[in-house]
DNA sequence: ATTGAGCTAAACAGGT
DNA sequence: AACCTGTTTAGCTCAA
């Protein structure tokens, strides 16, 4: 354990080792000397690049009379037996003494915890620091950990600085392992320079470490490979370990003889077809490889997609970052990383998306050339102009909501006792009997009705915006439960005639109340039964002050602007390391999927076009909310609704039954809903109100409600609050 | 069924 | 040569 990197070593020629074949490193024994092989392929494939002079190393093992360059994320540490099959994948021989185990030790790269480790497997343990280890145990290695094997020892040994000189003054290289990739790809390209591979080497590997975009660059060789390497580093590195080194060797063509025998990498015919498949990867482009992080990686509140289209994301960079003169390409991406994090943290390729947004959408404008590229501005007025017609295109198909709604609300109203085996699809039956009682019904329960429409509009209004199927879902059972509520609560306190008239005649307060609390049921169960995100955790504006903008919005805001983003996000592209190491770990294994997960997992991070992707496969339109296509909740089942909800009570029901006893599962989530909201929980009492028949109106519902129209209906001074689509 | 918007990916060219 | 930037095209999904 005396020798050091630089130090002086009497084997200084051949003290240097690689994981590319077993070496015997025994002090101890008569094995102490380095076969020839060793020395003649001594970084022979490790060696990148024509003329380079170094080697790239993860990290090293110094053992007492040579030097271990890990430069795999694996190797295996055991006793060799000649014939032994078995122990032809050892990459370093310990010695013949029988303590020490065929295959006895492993240590390797696990990418989950951004360490190396070593995994005990012989039977008689190993010593680690002097400290007794037992088989089956794996535990961390940190710089210059002692290990024992038997009566071997040595010294795991990570590289601190960008390079050592060993003790022939060559060079050598730490390579982050999170940089496998590269290295891999160095192994496999005869053209590669190391340089490019180790840019990164500041870092040692158990440094927690962000890959810069810009700075890892490294040549691609698909994210099938990228993924696979995550996913399980040390089997698919073996693998193509041997493979790269196969192409090395083949490449290396009469050098292949003086590889060591023991070395699994003799077939030729394999070797030729790895030589093939590293020869058919060079062919891809060369691609910017950016840290994949799993979602417990990513703050949670940037997990998902910010529900923007790019144009927005541009728009508001462009406002918020911008400056006369415009701003780069480098410098928009950078400002939406610092708006919005999320795409600090998810895979590159949305600024493809921008690029491409900046093309082709008129709002933005080149200002003036600046290098190679332009400076981009906005045009507001344009812009502006795009926006306006979107949000009255979803304004549009909000009102066309109401309308079915109310049509078939209507139609309800009309044959409100139709039995359930009339198909409503099939033309409205004439009702046959009291005509006159309906016909009557009818103008009150219209404007009721009306008034309870606009109410839901308005409430629905600040909401998070869903498709219009789903709207009409959400207001639709809304509607129906409130109607239900109030019908029950009549029903209880006895009264006659039609309650939801008198209620909102006596208290539109109160009807508002209910409404809120019903929108917050409707909300819940339609997204619930469609497996859409749920609006918010309070999804109703408070009742008492309806005007205010609804949580939905606020959550939505959260990614216009974070205040501040928790990671400063990368203010520079060095600057990504400044983000925590708790925050920066490095993807690893396949993060689970999370497309079509809930929130709050990432919604669609893709990776882009390849199934074996880290990321979630999911399609597109990951700036669009969530809308999935679902059943249809079609006339008959909202005719049910109204029917279920409006069935005439038993006279004796019990006043004020209680919530539990409620059969019910709508109204129980209806009034589950309700109790979201505490406000509306406590100051509802509508059985009391009803009771009593003489509550006052309060509040001038009606004015609130043109009130809150004025304030909400054309927020365009708030650029923030424009921006949900 | 059609259409348009938006997203994603890729090819390509030109510049640094 | 490698990378960045900008343009264009194509294919896809989704909603209207």
């Amino acid at each position: 354990m005396t020798s050091t990197l630089s130090g002086d070593d009497p084997l200084s020629d051949c003290n240097e080792s690689t994981a590319s074949s077993a070496k015997q490193v025994h002090g101890t024994d008569s094995s102490l000397q380095l076969p020839m092989a060793m020395q003649s392929s001594k970084g022979k494939s490790f060696e990148h690049g024509e003329g380079s002079d170094h080697i790239q190393a993860y990290a090293m093992l110094d053992f007492e009379n040579f030097t271990f360059y890990v430069q795999t994320m694996q190797i295996l540490l055991g006793r060799l037996v000649e014939g032994d099959t078995s122990t032809d994948s050892l990459d370093i021989h310990l010695g013949q003494q029988k303590a020490i185990s065929r295959r006895h030790a492993k240590i390797f790269y696990n990418f989950g915890n951004q360490r190396f480790e070593l995994s005990v497997v012989g039977r008689n343990g190993a010593f680690v620091d002097d400290i007794f280890v037992e088989n089956g145990v794996t535990l961390p290695l940190k710089d210059k950990t002692r290990i024992q094997i038997g009566e071997t020892r040595f010294m795991f040994i990570l590289p601190t600085d960008e390079t050592v000189t060993d003790s022939n003054g060559k060079q050598i290289k730490p390579i982050n392992p999170s940089d496998a990739v590269s290295l891999k790809t160095s192994f496999s390209n005869n053209h590669a320079t190391s340089s490019g591979s180790s840019r990164e080497g500041s870092s040692t590997p158990q440094r927690p470490k962000v890959i810069d975009s810009k700075s890892s660059t490294v040549p691609k060789l698909g994210d099938d490979f990228v993924n696979e390497l995550r996913a399980s580093a040390e089997a698919s590195v073996v693998k193509r370990e041997e493979a790269a080194a196969a192409a090395a060797a083949a490449r290396n063509g009469s050098q292949l003889s003086m590889v060591d025998g023991v070395n699994a990498l003799s077939a030729a015919g394999r070797a030729q077809q790895s030589l093939q498949s590293a020869k058919d990867k060079l062919k891809k482009p060369l691609k910017t490889v950016k840290k994949v992080y799993k979602p417990e990686e990513i703050p949670e509140e940037y997990r998902t997609k910010p529900n923007f289209s790019y144009s927005t994301l541009i728009a508001e960079c462009l406002r918020q970052k911008g400056t006369e003169r415009g701003m780069s390409l480098s410098e928009i991406y950078k400002g939406i990383q610092e708006l919005y994090p999320y795409y600090y943290y998810c895979p590159d390729g949305w600024q493809s998306s921008v690029r491409h947004n900046l093309s082709l959408n008129k709002s933005f404008r080149k200002v003036c050339k600046e290098g190679k590229g332009w400076l981009w501005g906005l045009d507001e007025e344009y812009f502006a102009e795009k926006e306006r017609l979107k949000r009255k295109q979803i304004e549009l198909a909000n009102i066309k909501a109401t309308q079915h709604l109310q049509t078939l609300s209507q139609q309800f109203q009309q044959h409100p006792t139709r039995p359930e085996s009339q198909s409503s699809s099939s033309p409205a039956p004439e009702s046959n009997s009291s005509e006159s009682s309906n016909s009557k019904l009818s103008g009150d329960t219209k404007k009721a009705l009306s008034y309870l429409q606009q109410e839901l509009i308005r409430l629905t209004k600040d909401r998070k915006m869903y498709d219009k199927e789903t709207t009409t879902q959400i207001l639709t059972q809304a509607l129906a439960m409130t109607i239900a509520q109030v019908n029950q609560a009549a029903k209880n306190a006895g009264i006659q005639g039609f309650p939801l008239v008198t209620l909102i005649d006596k208290n539109p307060a109160h009807i508002t109340k209910i409404l809120s609390a019903a929108l917050n049921a409707a909300t819940i169960q339609v997204t619930k039964k469609k497996g859409l995100p749920p609006p918010s955790s309070s999804p109703a504006p408070p009742v008492s002050k309806p005007v205010e903008p609804a949580p939905a919005r606020s959550n939505i805001q959260q990614f216009a602007r974070p205040t501040p983003p928790v990671p400063k996000p990368l203010a520079t592209s060095g600057s990504i390391k400044s983000i925590s190491s708790a925050q920066a770990g490095i993807a690893s294994t396949t993060p689970s999927p999370s497309s079509s997960s809930p929130i709050p997992s990432i919604r669609k991070p893709q990776y882009y076009g390849k199934p074996s992707s880290v990321a979630p496969s999911s399609s597109r339109s990951i700036n669009k909310p969530v809308q999935q296509k679902q059943s249809q909740y079609d006339n008959e089942s909202i005719q049910l609704q109204f029917q279920k909800f409006s069935q005439p009570t038993p006279p004796a029901a019990p006043v004020a039954k209680p919530k539990s006893e409620l059969e019910d599962l709508d109204m129980k989530l209806m009034l589950d809903g309700m109790d979201h909201d505490k406000d509306t929980s406590k100051e509802l009492d509508l059985d009391k109100f009803l009771a009593q028949h003489s509550g006052e109106v309060e509040l001038d519902s009606k004015k609130r409600t043109l009130d809150s129209l004025d304030s909400t209906k054309d927020q365009e001074p708030d650029p923030k609050s424009s921006k949900i689509e």
